[in-house]
DNA sequence: GCCAACGTTGGC
DNA sequence: GCCAACGTTGGC
């Protein structure tokens, strides 16, 4: 069972429009980085991710789960790149913000601190943890 | 296959 | 709005 991050400008698309788009969920199109790429492959249905508003908030808001495995993303004309579908699980009790996250030092490791341009990222099990109990999740 | 030029991302 | 970091493109 693995952990993700996913990062989304919300001007883009937003947590709310996630939530909004409900148990059906929606297809996390647009990724066009390699990295990632192998990332959203890995991915299996049920595994669950932080959801990330980068440039406004720069903070993680809510969690989301993988509700279809990787296919082939209809808005790439190459078709190089590929998707999962993701639905919205439950927001956080409070935001946790990247000044937190690079403030801890347990999260000195975390992509996100190092690497934040890559847009879909893994998540350890320690990691996890600690973001949901800053978040005010159990 | 190398690498300079360019475009994009995203924190500040 | 700026600019550093990074990825991609394309000429050679």
């Amino acid at each position: 069972m693995a952990y993700w991050l996913y990062k989304s400008e919300p001007k883009t698309w937003s947590w709310d429009q996630q939530v909004e788009a409900g148990e059906h969920g929606t297809p996390w199109n647009g990724v066009r980085n390699h990295v990632a790429k192998l990332n959203l492959m890995a991915m299996q249905v049920g595994e669950r991710g932080f959801f990330y508003h980068s440039n406004e908030g720069k903070a993680v808001v809510g969690i989301v789960e993988v509700i279809r495995p990787y296919y082939p993303d209809d808005t790439d004309p190459t078709g190089r790149f590929g998707m999962v579908d993701l639905r919205a699980v439950e927001p956080l009790r409070r935001p946790v913000t990247l000044e937190a996250i690079k403030a801890e030092p347990r999260l000195k490791a975390m992509v996100l601190a190092n690497n934040s341009r890559l847009s879909v990222q893994p998540v350890t099990a320690e990691e996890w943890e600690i973001v949901r109990g800053m978040g005010g999740l159990a």
